[in-house]
DNA sequence: ATTAGCACTATCAGCTGATGAGTGCTAATA
DNA sequence: TATTAGCACTCATCAGCTGATAGTGCTAAT
């Protein structure tokens, strides 16, 4: 299956007073989630344009792509085109006001935040609740996590409890069989080889490096190194399915917002299988700054109806993971982009600072 | 504000054709979800009883309470008080299909649950899964439950994890702030201590004991025990507020027998207050078995057109939680009331062999 | 190039009468 | 005396019609 569409086109030179109709159907469509009539887009636009020249160009714009109507003598509502051209041409990074800057750094700072889970949730509940959108984000992989601490803990002679603490603050834990007895004093010494042996390193290195030591020390018979490798093995072995965090799905029903969606029965469906929602979240084109999918840029159809605003969010060095919002395609994009980028810029900031604060 | 009503009663003696009567409305209001008319119910009956005869009966059973008309010429669905009768009096301890149990304990025994957290969701989304409703239940009150291992694990200089892990599988960490620099070996005597001194005693009593010393020993300089002491109380200052897992909240919109409610919305919101519906679902006013609140016995407003069955699961000597649904009042009794109950045995059973795996 | 005017059309709210399911009452019946 | 048949009545629902409204496209005038 090829990539059918991937980005929507605005070639086309459309000359200047054309353009500002456009944006003002779009925008009126935006603020009033009503099809916009020539009327009334006369009377607000304050060009010195008759109703009858209005709909002049609307034809136009409608030949062109930009404009459908749901039915005859209904006003016209933007197509999908119409918002590419919009967050293109018209759109320009907002400041966002000093209130929202202070709401969004204050919520990801809360108390108790010291685990990356916890900071993740907050902030996804949080920009669904700015927006009234859905929001979606992903956890950093464990794959390249960078390792900052392995402990075991000896929890009976058949368990093992595993401790792992990523370098952005990650803490997984995992219990683990043992085959023999092995008292904690052997496990603590396992753990300091361990944590010598693969400090940060992230954890695919490292568990490419257990396998090689595996093939290579088969006749050594160093016990100690053969049961380090060995729960070194159980214990990286980890998921290496990021989570997900779906906030606001609430939204979807009864935000007034979506109302004109037919599809939210499906979304709702979609959001079930979080491996599908994972991939498209993640999928990334462009690797930095922030992506816009509009109506049928997407791939998932049930999302066809909507748009995606999402960014991905670093430490460092590395990017993490992705946060973002599904919303109706005519949703407040002079806000909204700005938001998700804010949002998504502090949660990289409030990573790092957590990261850079081991010795 | 006093409690209104407890729990509706059921005293009046009522002749046995009446009775079979008010099953069969009942019976049949939860089959189809319509109001049930005199002439559908004197067929399905089989009594050999004429429409009229019928509703004459209804009649006396409406003037009784039992049954009521949302307009004239509708047929009449049952009110609280006749299921309430229903489940007193009709429904017998029914037993679940082969099938079903077994679904229900494989569902409980899926690979890589040794965390009761995953047991405890997974769970509560089965259950969501087979009623069709929601599913609500409470994680093990930390406060209660019994100390099986702590352990401290320096992370930097300013950092250390404690990690937690009680009796019953479950495993907290916690960053806390190092108020000095202590290295890890001090940080294991440190654990040890605590291990030995606290072994198998649970959390509210380890604290008192805390927060006892430390009274005691504010003239002794034992560096070890005052650092032993305050490390303690940092780590077991864990939030009381047990866990609320909520799934199939998507089935108060989308489900068909929740059509007739009125308050979906009201009810959804509800769900947003987790420490209100924590304080339902956990006050239990008897002790074991299952317990049923038919509209309005629920306190909680939102609730009142609606069924909560649920039940406690707890470890060999204690109840740690409870698990329950919430659905339409004319649910099917008969399967969910088993379900609910097997499945809440199930749960206790999986976690009772897992804190006795320990030594 | 712009605009006024007019014919056309889809939607929506409100009304209509027909239909059907169900009740309550009364008089007849076993 | 308990049961039942019959009948009048009520109410919700639905299809079909109505006029009002808000929009368009086209054409002729400016």
């Amino acid at each position: 299956m090829s990539k059918t569409v991937q980005r929507l086109e605005t070639k086309e030179s459309i000359d200047e007073r054309t353009q500002r109709v456009l944006r003002g159907i779009i925008e009126g469509y935006i603020t009033s989630n009503e099809p916009v009539g020539s009327r009334s887009l006369s009377k607000s636009l304050e060009m010195g344009l008759s109703p009858a020249t209005i709909r002049n160009i609307m034809s136009d714009l409608s030949d062109m792509g930009f404009l459908m109507q749901l039915h005859t003598s209904a006003g016209r509502i933007p197509t999908d085109k119409a918002y590419r051209f919009y967050v293109d041409q018209v759109v320009v990074a907002n400041q966002l006001t000093r209130k929202l800057q202070k709401r969004i750094q204050e919520a990801t700072q809360e108390g108790g935040m010291n685990q990356v889970e916890d900071l993740l949730i907050s902030t996804t509940r949080l920009l669904a609740g700015l927006t009234q959108f859905v929001c979606l984000t992903s956890s950093p992989r464990v794959e390249t996590s960078i390792l900052r601490r392995i402990e075991f803990i000896r929890l009976s002679s058949q368990q093992i409890l595993v401790v792992l603490v990523t370098r952005n603050g990650q803490v997984r834990n995992k219990i683990i069989a043992a085959t023999e007895d092995l008292s904690q004093d052997f496990l603590n010494t396992v753990s300091s080889f361990l944590n010598d042996q693969f400090h940060n390193r992230n954890l695919h290195e490292i568990r490419q490096q257990i396998l090689e030591s595996m093939v290579e020390d088969k006749e050594r018979y160093d016990r100690l190194l053969a049961q380090a490798v060995r729960l070194g093995k159980k214990a990286f072995e980890v998921e290496d399915a990021p989570e997900l965090y779906i906030e606001g799905q609430h939204n979807l029903i009864f935000s007034e917002r979506f109302r004109n969606l037919n599809s939210s029965r499906g979304l709702m469906d979609a959001f079930e299988h979080k491996s599908m929602i994972m991939n498209l979240l993640d999928s990334t084109v462009e690797a930095d700054g922030i992506q816009i999918f509009i109506g049928i840029e997407n791939e998932l159809e049930s999302l066809q109806d909507c748009t995606m605003v999402k960014a991905q969010y670093s430490d460092q060095s590395n990017v993490l993971g992705t946060i973002g919002v599904i919303g109706p395609t005519n949703m407040d994009y002079q806000t909204v982009i700005p938001v998700v980028d804010f949002t998504a810029r502090i949660l990289s900031q409030t990573i790092t600072q957590q990261s850079s604060s081991c010795d």
